[in-house]
DNA sequence: GGTGCAAATATAGTAATACTATAACGGGAA
DNA sequence: TTCCCGTTATAGTATTACTATATTTGCACC
């Protein structure tokens, strides 16, 4: 098993969380967030979960939003890394952006882990979760302080891949974005509001790569 | 000025909304969830704003999903009748897919009011809190409530319009999807994280309908 | 081995939030 | 007149999302 590096913006987090008790706080905050979802989950709940008070965490993360955001980093940076491993060992570039089609719906060839997460639960929490990250009232305010960059260097890689398979598309960067949201609020629909695609029926991750990547295919193919 | 006859769940509100107080609850809730966003809205600012007292507006609603809800309610039915009443003009399935694209994205040729709403409103609150109607970890019990349908059943519509354009097509109810949720998040992204999108420049929801009508245009044209 | 210093953790408290229980009012029907 | 019901008000509670301040712990340096 392979742990990739991986390192989310120093501001989000207010001291180092590879001590013992930032490491438990998310390592044990994930799999709370993730059960309760982030209206429930409260700083309280996981400071009793890992014994210890509110205020200890508190002194890790200035609030909820801040450690979904850092979560929500990870995620993306992960995935970025896996993309680019993954992309290296191939030459055109459509069959790279058909990997990272398979990337971005949970199709992953190895078990490599996301710094001390596992990708799959990091992928489920910003299905269920990600939204909350920047739809709020500090969305301008955050994104000043660049807390959105991985999940936008991520959409730019695929632009760039959907640029080299087209290039006279002008596009590109929403394309990319339209592949990167759907990869999860197609997921999302999937597990819960099944009338909204065909796609349900056995919760597979194939059909969900297959359609973006028909879409692809007849996006970027020049007629 | 016409006005449509929307008419949400009844489950929704507690009471008569038709009442005085329950109009004013509706009127001034929609700028005041659209101000402050639905986090810091509170039913005792809205009460303060209206004259009346936080009790009397968790008597029309039983907390401030519900309100969002019934708003996300009316937007949804709005669009639909508005979608059908510019498809009837239209004989070409190609081209009311069209009409409905540019619905989606906020053009609309008539200042049609959504009962007593302004859909412009409606809609900027849709693009920004909407998804916090059914993000959330009570979206299984809301569904079989049937609070989604009306946004089911415009998807639907769409997807039908699609299977009239490409009757081959196996994900017509996917593509429907998608163009449903990229024009709310294409428009977010345009406002707020421009990097995602070329479309930026001049917050032009012309270019937004351009690219998902072109995105339509290659998926649902056989080659 | 003692001193200083900072990181880490704890105790205690506060303002606001999201409600609920219960009471009072007010206007029309029997 | 009284009963009833829709409406609004008063008062309170448990929880949330923090902050101010105190105490402890580890370890660098003399």
């Amino acid at each position: 098993m392979v742990r990739y590096l991986i390192e989310p913006d120093p501001g989000l987090a207010l001291r180092d969380v590879n001590s013992p008790t930032g490491s438990r706080i998310l390592r044990e905050g994930i799999h709370l967030m993730d059960e309760l979802g982030l209206e429930a989950f409260t700083f309280k709940k996981l400071a009793e979960r890992i014994g210890s008070t509110e205020v200890t965490v508190y002194n890790y993360f200035a609030n909820k939003q801040r450690l979904l955001q850092y979560y929500y980093q990870v995620y993306w940076l992960w995935l970025a890394v896996h993309c680019e491993q993954e992309g290296r060992l191939l030459k055109d570039p459509y069959e790279r952006l058909c990997g990272d089609i398979r990337a971005l719906c949970g199709i992953w060839s190895t078990d490599h882990r996301a710094g001390q997460f596992d990708p799959q639960l990091l992928r489920k929490l910003v299905v269920n979760e990600g939204a909350k990250s920047f739809l709020h009232k500090n969305v301008d305010s955050d994104n000043e302080l660049k807390l959105f960059k991985p999940y936008k260097d991520l959409c730019a890689h695929i632009a760039a891949e959907v640029k080299a398979c087209a290039p006279r598309l002008r596009t590109a960067r929403s394309f990319a974005t339209t592949l990167v949201e759907m990869s999860h609020s197609l997921e999302f629909a999937m597990e819960h509001l099944p009338a909204l695609t065909e796609l349900s029926a056995k919760h597979d991750r194939k059909q969900l790569a297959a359609y973006l990547i028909d879409l692809t295919d007849r996006f970027v193919h020049e007629r």
